[in-house]
DNA sequence: GCGGTTGACAACCATAAGGTTGATTATTAT
DNA sequence: ATAATAATCAACCTTATGGTTGTCAACCGC
Protein backbone atom coordinates (compact mmCIF):
# COMPACT_ATOMS: atom_id res chain seq x y z
CA UNK A 1 0.00 0.00 0.00
CA UNK A 2 0.98 3.67 0.16
CA UNK A 3 2.86 3.55 3.39
CA UNK A 4 4.58 7.22 3.35
CA UNK A 5 2.64 9.22 5.92
CA UNK A 6 2.00 11.88 3.38
CA UNK A 7 0.25 9.70 1.35
CA UNK A 8 -1.66 7.92 3.78
CA UNK A 9 -2.93 11.55 5.16
CA UNK A 10 -3.60 13.17 1.60
CA UNK A 11 -5.43 9.83 0.99
CA UNK A 12 -7.71 10.48 4.10
CA UNK A 13 -8.33 13.63 3.22
CA UNK A 14 -9.22 12.95 -0.09
CA UNK A 15 -13.27 12.34 0.72
CA UNK A 16 -15.49 14.66 1.46
CA UNK A 17 -17.28 12.39 4.09
CA UNK A 18 -13.72 12.32 5.92
CA UNK A 19 -13.22 15.85 5.73
CA UNK A 20 -16.95 16.16 7.48
CA UNK A 21 -16.24 13.53 10.31
CA UNK A 22 -12.66 15.60 10.88
CA UNK A 23 -14.70 18.83 10.89
CA UNK A 24 -17.10 17.58 13.27
CA UNK A 25 -14.35 16.22 15.91
CA UNK A 26 -12.98 19.01 15.73
CA UNK A 27 -15.89 20.89 17.78
CA UNK A 28 -14.81 17.76 20.46
CA UNK A 29 -15.02 13.89 20.74
CA UNK A 30 -17.57 12.41 19.07
CA UNK A 31 -19.12 8.57 19.41
CA UNK A 32 -19.45 6.04 16.20
CA UNK A 33 -22.87 5.98 15.96
CA UNK A 34 -22.91 10.34 16.50
CA UNK A 35 -20.54 10.62 13.82
CA UNK A 36 -22.21 8.81 11.96
CA UNK A 37 -25.96 10.71 12.00
CA UNK A 38 -25.54 12.93 9.46
CA UNK A 39 -24.87 10.87 6.60
CA UNK A 40 -27.05 8.57 4.55
CA UNK A 41 -24.78 6.08 4.66
CA UNK A 42 -24.75 2.31 6.74
CA UNK A 43 -22.76 2.64 10.26
CA UNK A 44 -20.49 0.45 8.85
CA UNK A 45 -19.29 2.66 6.13
CA UNK A 46 -19.13 5.24 8.41
CA UNK A 47 -16.86 2.48 10.45
CA UNK A 48 -14.57 2.10 8.11
CA UNK A 49 -14.01 5.41 6.82
CA UNK A 50 -13.28 6.51 10.79
CA UNK A 51 -10.63 3.25 10.47
CA UNK A 52 -8.90 5.08 7.24
CA UNK A 53 -8.49 8.59 9.44
CA UNK A 54 -7.37 6.17 12.28
CA UNK A 55 -4.88 4.19 10.35
CA UNK A 56 -3.31 8.03 8.86
CA UNK A 57 -3.07 8.84 12.77
CA UNK A 58 -5.67 11.65 12.10
CA UNK A 59 -7.92 10.59 15.11
CA UNK A 60 -7.80 7.81 18.09
CA UNK A 61 -10.50 5.85 19.12
CA UNK A 62 -11.14 4.38 22.45
CA UNK A 63 -13.88 2.79 23.92
CA UNK A 64 -15.75 3.95 27.23
CA UNK A 65 -19.02 1.66 27.94
CA UNK A 66 -20.04 0.70 24.95
CA UNK A 67 -19.23 3.39 23.19
CA UNK A 68 -16.31 4.28 20.98
CA UNK A 69 -15.58 7.61 21.26
CA UNK A 70 -13.19 9.00 18.10
CA UNK A 71 -10.87 12.04 18.65
CA UNK A 72 -9.03 14.09 16.72
CA UNK A 73 -5.46 13.93 16.50
CA UNK A 74 -3.50 17.34 14.82
CA UNK A 75 -0.27 15.63 13.92
CA UNK A 76 -0.44 14.17 10.31
CA UNK A 77 -2.19 17.96 9.90
CA UNK A 78 1.04 19.54 10.79
CA UNK A 79 3.12 17.40 8.12
CA UNK A 80 0.62 18.29 5.48
CA UNK A 81 0.82 22.17 6.47
CA UNK A 82 4.48 21.85 6.51
CA UNK A 83 4.21 20.15 2.71
CA UNK A 84 2.09 22.95 1.61
CA UNK A 85 4.25 25.34 3.33
CA UNK A 86 7.06 24.84 1.04
CA UNK A 87 4.97 25.29 -1.99
CA UNK A 88 3.20 28.51 -0.82
CA UNK A 89 5.74 30.66 -1.98
CA UNK A 90 4.82 30.01 -5.42
CA UNK A 91 1.23 32.26 -5.36
CA UNK A 92 3.36 34.71 -2.58
CA UNK A 93 5.80 35.48 -5.46
CA UNK A 94 8.57 34.60 -3.24
CA UNK A 95 10.60 32.10 -4.47
CA UNK A 96 13.76 31.49 -1.90
CA UNK A 97 11.28 29.84 0.29
CA UNK A 98 10.72 26.67 -2.27
CA UNK A 99 14.07 27.20 -3.09
CA UNK A 100 15.02 25.83 0.08
CA UNK A 101 12.51 23.14 0.85
CA UNK A 102 13.72 22.21 -3.02
CA UNK A 103 17.37 21.85 -1.46
CA UNK A 104 16.06 19.83 1.18
CA UNK A 105 14.63 17.61 -0.26
CA UNK A 106 17.66 17.03 -3.00
CA UNK A 107 19.32 16.15 0.23
CA UNK A 108 17.21 14.61 2.48
CA UNK A 109 13.69 13.03 1.52
CA UNK A 110 13.40 9.31 0.22
CA UNK A 111 10.35 10.57 -1.14
CA UNK A 112 12.60 12.76 -3.98
CA UNK A 113 12.54 11.34 -7.31
CA UNK A 114 16.12 8.88 -7.57
CA UNK A 115 18.53 10.76 -10.25
CA UNK B 1 -16.41 10.64 -9.86
CA UNK B 2 -14.92 12.52 -6.63
CA UNK B 3 -15.68 16.23 -8.15
CA UNK B 4 -15.06 18.73 -5.82
CA UNK B 5 -11.62 20.65 -5.97
CA UNK B 6 -10.96 19.51 -2.79
CA UNK B 7 -11.41 16.09 -2.99
CA UNK B 8 -9.61 16.03 -6.17
CA UNK B 9 -6.36 17.95 -5.43
CA UNK B 10 -6.01 15.88 -1.95
CA UNK B 11 -6.69 12.91 -4.38
CA UNK B 12 -4.04 13.82 -7.02
CA UNK B 13 -1.99 14.67 -3.73
CA UNK B 14 -2.28 11.60 -2.11
CA UNK B 15 0.66 9.40 -4.52
CA UNK B 16 4.23 10.02 -4.03
CA UNK B 17 5.17 10.28 -7.80
CA UNK B 18 2.62 12.87 -8.30
CA UNK B 19 4.58 15.03 -5.54
CA UNK B 20 7.61 14.12 -7.07
CA UNK B 21 6.55 14.95 -10.23
CA UNK B 22 5.41 18.48 -8.74
CA UNK B 23 8.44 19.37 -6.74
CA UNK B 24 10.08 18.77 -10.42
CA UNK B 25 7.84 20.89 -11.88
CA UNK B 26 8.13 23.45 -9.27
CA UNK B 27 11.43 24.49 -10.57
CA UNK B 28 10.29 25.18 -13.89
CA UNK B 29 8.72 23.42 -16.64
CA UNK B 30 9.47 20.04 -18.37
CA UNK B 31 8.45 17.80 -20.93
CA UNK B 32 6.89 14.71 -20.17
CA UNK B 33 10.13 12.32 -21.36
CA UNK B 34 12.26 15.23 -19.21
CA UNK B 35 9.59 14.28 -16.01
CA UNK B 36 9.64 10.26 -16.00
CA UNK B 37 13.42 9.78 -16.82
CA UNK B 38 13.76 9.68 -13.22
CA UNK B 39 11.52 7.31 -12.40
CA UNK B 40 11.22 3.28 -12.92
CA UNK B 41 8.08 2.95 -14.96
CA UNK B 42 6.56 3.71 -18.23
CA UNK B 43 6.15 7.21 -19.73
CA UNK B 44 2.65 5.90 -20.18
CA UNK B 45 2.37 5.70 -16.58
CA UNK B 46 3.75 8.86 -16.00
CA UNK B 47 1.43 10.77 -18.92
CA UNK B 48 -1.38 8.99 -16.34
CA UNK B 49 -0.27 10.56 -13.70
CA UNK B 50 0.29 14.05 -15.35
CA UNK B 51 -3.53 13.56 -16.59
CA UNK B 52 -4.44 13.12 -12.74
CA UNK B 53 -2.71 16.27 -11.62
CA UNK B 54 -3.77 18.21 -14.73
CA UNK B 55 -7.29 17.20 -14.05
CA UNK B 56 -6.41 18.97 -10.20
CA UNK B 57 -5.91 21.84 -12.16
CA UNK B 58 -2.42 21.43 -10.38
CA UNK B 59 -0.46 21.31 -13.77
CA UNK B 60 -1.14 22.68 -17.19
CA UNK B 61 0.02 20.92 -20.51
CA UNK B 62 1.13 22.43 -23.39
CA UNK B 63 2.50 21.10 -26.88
CA UNK B 64 5.70 22.77 -28.30
CA UNK B 65 7.10 21.23 -31.36
CA UNK B 66 6.63 17.64 -30.58
CA UNK B 67 7.15 17.77 -26.75
CA UNK B 68 4.20 18.41 -23.98
CA UNK B 69 5.26 20.56 -21.61
CA UNK B 70 4.02 20.64 -18.22
CA UNK B 71 3.93 24.09 -15.72
CA UNK B 72 2.72 23.98 -12.41
CA UNK B 73 -0.74 25.27 -11.58
CA UNK B 74 -0.60 26.86 -7.78
CA UNK B 75 -4.08 27.45 -7.52
CA UNK B 76 -5.93 24.40 -5.88
CA UNK B 77 -2.54 23.70 -3.49
CA UNK B 78 -4.09 27.90 -2.35
CA UNK B 79 -7.35 25.91 -1.52
CA UNK B 80 -5.33 23.21 0.22
CA UNK B 81 -3.31 25.70 2.56
CA UNK B 82 -6.92 27.39 3.08
CA UNK B 83 -7.95 24.42 4.32
CA UNK B 84 -5.40 22.95 6.30
CA UNK B 85 -5.07 26.66 7.32
CA UNK B 86 -8.65 26.43 9.71
CA UNK B 87 -7.09 23.33 11.49
CA UNK B 88 -3.70 25.27 12.06
CA UNK B 89 -5.25 26.25 15.59
CA UNK B 90 -5.61 23.13 16.72
CA UNK B 91 -1.84 22.73 17.42
CA UNK B 92 -1.33 26.45 17.83
CA UNK B 93 -3.61 25.97 20.98
CA UNK B 94 -5.57 28.95 19.55
CA UNK B 95 -9.04 27.63 18.63
CA UNK B 96 -10.77 31.06 18.09
CA UNK B 97 -9.41 30.61 14.43
CA UNK B 98 -10.67 27.22 14.82
CA UNK B 99 -14.19 28.24 15.37
CA UNK B 100 -14.43 31.04 12.86
CA UNK B 101 -13.79 28.38 10.26
CA UNK B 102 -16.73 26.10 11.68
CA UNK B 103 -19.10 28.92 12.14
CA UNK B 104 -18.69 29.56 8.35
CA UNK B 105 -18.83 25.73 7.45
CA UNK B 106 -22.20 25.73 9.43
CA UNK B 107 -23.34 28.70 7.22
CA UNK B 108 -22.14 28.21 4.01
CA UNK B 109 -20.10 25.24 3.03
CA UNK B 110 -22.58 22.50 0.54
CA UNK B 111 -19.82 19.60 2.27
CA UNK B 112 -20.28 20.24 5.62
CA UNK B 113 -22.61 17.37 7.08
CA UNK B 114 -26.37 17.70 6.76
CA UNK B 115 -27.73 17.61 10.15
C1' DG C 1 -30.75 -13.80 32.21
C1' DC C 2 -33.05 -11.23 28.18
C1' DG C 3 -33.56 -7.94 24.90
C1' DG C 4 -31.86 -3.70 22.85
C1' DT C 5 -27.75 -0.77 21.43
C1' DT C 6 -23.26 -0.01 19.88
C1' DG C 7 -20.06 -0.94 16.67
C1' DA C 8 -16.58 -3.97 14.67
C1' DC C 9 -15.75 -7.74 11.43
C1' DA C 10 -16.27 -10.61 7.27
C1' DA C 11 -17.96 -11.59 2.88
C1' DC C 12 -19.35 -9.73 -1.08
C1' DC C 13 -19.98 -6.45 -5.13
C1' DA C 14 -19.04 -2.64 -8.39
C1' DT C 15 -16.04 0.65 -9.73
C1' DA C 16 -11.66 3.18 -9.61
C1' DA C 17 -6.57 3.36 -9.46
C1' DG C 18 -1.96 2.19 -10.88
C1' DG C 19 0.58 -0.31 -13.72
C1' DT C 20 1.74 -2.97 -18.20
C1' DT C 21 2.09 -3.59 -23.40
C1' DG C 22 0.91 -2.52 -28.20
C1' DA C 23 -0.90 0.54 -31.63
C1' DT C 24 -1.44 5.27 -33.26
C1' DT C 25 -0.51 10.17 -34.22
C1' DA C 26 2.66 14.22 -34.64
C1' DT C 27 6.87 15.99 -35.37
C1' DT C 28 11.66 16.14 -36.56
C1' DA C 29 15.78 14.58 -38.94
C1' DT C 30 18.09 12.17 -42.74
C1' DA D 1 9.80 9.08 -48.40
C1' DT D 2 11.60 6.83 -44.47
C1' DA D 3 12.97 6.35 -39.98
C1' DA D 4 13.24 7.79 -35.20
C1' DT D 5 11.40 10.21 -31.22
C1' DA D 6 7.60 12.01 -28.16
C1' DA D 7 3.63 11.10 -26.03
C1' DT D 8 -1.24 9.86 -25.89
C1' DC D 9 -4.67 6.22 -26.35
C1' DA D 10 -6.79 1.68 -25.79
C1' DA D 11 -7.08 -2.74 -23.89
C1' DC D 12 -6.01 -5.38 -20.23
C1' DC D 13 -4.69 -7.01 -15.44
C1' DT D 14 -4.38 -6.66 -10.44
C1' DT D 15 -5.38 -4.53 -6.33
C1' DA D 16 -7.64 -0.85 -3.66
C1' DT D 17 -11.77 1.74 -2.46
C1' DG D 18 -16.43 2.64 -0.99
C1' DG D 19 -20.48 0.79 -0.26
C1' DT D 20 -23.83 -3.03 1.09
C1' DT D 21 -25.74 -6.81 4.28
C1' DG D 22 -25.40 -10.25 7.95
C1' DT D 23 -23.17 -12.05 12.00
C1' DC D 24 -21.11 -11.52 16.32
C1' DA D 25 -19.28 -9.56 20.80
C1' DA D 26 -19.65 -6.37 24.42
C1' DC D 27 -22.24 -3.60 27.31
C1' DC D 28 -26.19 -1.62 29.29
C1' DG D 29 -31.20 -1.51 31.56
C1' DC D 30 -34.49 -3.95 33.17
Amino acid sequence: MEQDVLSLTFGALSDPTRRALLARLAIGEASVGELAQPFDMSTAAVSKHLKVLENAGLINRHKRSQYNYCTLEAGPLKDIDRWVGAYRALWHENLEQLDDYLAELQRVDPEAPKQ
